[in-house]
DNA sequence: TCAAATTACTTGCAATATGCAAGTAATATA
DNA sequence: TATATTACTTGCATATTGCAAGTAATTTGA
């Protein structure tokens, strides 16, 4: 069998290239960590801090000013949870709201074009194996989730 | 059809995650970053130190700073080209390539856990696809490739 | 019922990473 | 052979990171 983690190494750096990319679109120029979290925001609903920081992957007090620089830019803001008043959950501003659909509209105009070079068969067998990939890492717990700290 | 980015996004971030986890492999503690390089670096014969910092999207006086880091930890050495006195070509040292087998490995392992989760015809589907998406992101060049800076 | 533990989040700080501007040295060009 | 270009490095100012140590709200348990 050929190198599989090559083929996975070079798509998802191919794919990273295309995030950044986005960054600058609609007007918007954040960078690409900024992008992954409007994403994320945007995906749950009204998610928690927490959350957020435990889908990416990132230190809590690192995305605690994260989202602060985020809403210095009015981008996102954070309301506390009337339920338990520790909880700030996040949601994106109208123009957050913008902002992440350009980037949406950059990115599907990007994919659409990498499609154009399949046929119709090639591009819908690519497409569920995307999701016969996510539904098997989502079963391997262990290696696909957020790394171990502490 | 349903929403091709969030499965790739999803998807890539998974992957990533399984690189993150995988940089703590074989005795060795690396930052991501450093696991791209060696990986680069071992995969490219010989390349100069434009070639990897095109190749990772990397700003070149970023990737000059961590390639010597990368040396004063013996994991890279850097060797004048003859040809070319500007150049200094890259390659890993003995405890180089030893880290990046010992990441290649647990990569591999990763991948083969996730593969368990499905059958012969579902795992070869899934690698076809990658190649299919590989060469078409090759093909529309412009926006799959190094961000554009300056 | 109320002190102690836990949880969600924030700040201080020191270390590290970043990229532009401006360098050096080697090679190509005219 | 002077001038441009290329490959890479350093200075510096700024941004990002994560641990330790905070605050405030909630849960636990005697």
């Amino acid at each position: 069998m050929e190198n599989v983690r090559e083929l996975f190494q070079i798509m998802t750096r191919r794919f990273g290239f295309l995030n950044k990319n986005c960054c600058s679109a609609g007007g918007c120029d954040i960078s690409l960590i900024q992008s992954h979290i409007l994403y994320e925001i945007d995906r749950q609903h009204k998610p928690s801090i927490q959350q957020v920081a435990e889908a990416l992957g990132t230190d809590i007090t690192t995305f605690s000013r994260q989202v602060q620089s985020l809403i210095k830019m009015k981008l996102v803001k954070k309301t506390p949870d009337p339920d338990d008043r520790r909880v700030n959950l996040l949601s994106l501003t109208t123009e957050g709201k913008y902002v992440a659909a350009s980037i949406d509209q950059q990115m599907n105009d990007y994919l659409n074009e990498i499609f154009s070079h399949m046929n119709d068969f090639e591009k819908d067998t690519v497409i569920r194996s995307i999701k016969l990939l996510n539904e098997a890492m989502a079963k391997s717990g262990q290696c696909c989730s957020t790394p171990s700290r502490g």
